[in-house]
DNA sequence: CTAGATTGCTTGCAAAACACAAGCCATACT
DNA sequence: AGTATGGCTTGTGTTTTGCAAGCAATCTAG
């Protein structure tokens, strides 16, 4: 196990946790998507491998980031869930939405969407919290 | 040359770029620290290897985030400056630093500075815009 | 004007991380 | 009992990383 931290950096610090290409995109998919199992992550469009989606599900666990139970309404599946700490990640999630949307010129992302996570952004922060949070009741 | 898109997601986008552990502490070097020279990046307390730094430095300049100039003051140095598409990618680097600082209990970033981030969060924004913007002149 | 420094890299190599396919174990359905 | 499902683990290459050297193009001192 490698645990060697970097620098005191704040960035560097977040970056040892979710610095690689699978991360976010596996919080991105439990914020938007609500998805908790592991067979929904393996279904997103990027394609990532078992053993990768494995390692990170249980790095974002041992970071506090998600919570890993098994499912009451069937034993042979676990459920994943956000933390507060996991859930914080929400405006990163927004600002690279809104720096990849804005420079890539094949998005899919509409310019009004855009323009509502440009002006109306702690509402849409706001919105998606209470989302997330309503599901895990 | 790999340039595979995995989709079209802005976020899958956004980390296809800046998904790894070195790209975003560059970066941070030249939006917060000002700086613009090779040496100055290895330099910084994570200690990056020459060869990742050059690859870095070089994706960055040809996805646009990053310029290289011949410096007129010392013909063996470069010049490298932010571009708009670059210095977009502060806001996300500023939720970092929030995420970051207020999860780590090791991080130096004072409570006042992380409450300035938080309640101010357009201010700061604009306050380090313009700084980046005024050294460039 | 010539012998170091300095700067920005490149190269070589071992170690780590990743991607892909296959297999495995514990439920669950029929 | 036999098959399917879900969540992985285990090989196996391939790619990326980290580390140490080396190198060409400037500058700088004597």
């Amino acid at each position: 196990m490698k645990k060697i931290r970097r620098s005191l950096c704040p960035i560097s610090y977040s970056l040892d946790l979710f610095g690689d290409r699978w991360t976010l995109l596996i919080l991105r998919d439990m914020v938007f998507m609500g998805k908790q199992h592991y067979r929904e992550f393996l279904k997103s469009g990027e394609g990532i491998a078992t053993n990768i989606l494995a390692d990170r599900l249980s790095r974002l666990e041992s970071a506090g980031l998600v919570t890993k139970e098994s499912d009451p309404a069937d034993a042979k599946r676990y459920v994943y869930s956000l933390t507060e700490k996991g859930l914080d990640v929400l405006p990163v999630l927004v600002e690279i939405i809104v720096w990849g949307a804005s420079h890539d010129p094949d998005t899919p992302v509409t310019s009004a969407f855009l323009d509502r996570l440009r002006s109306d952004r702690a509402g849409f922060l706001a919105e998606v919290r209470q989302k997330v949070l309503a599901r895990a009741k």
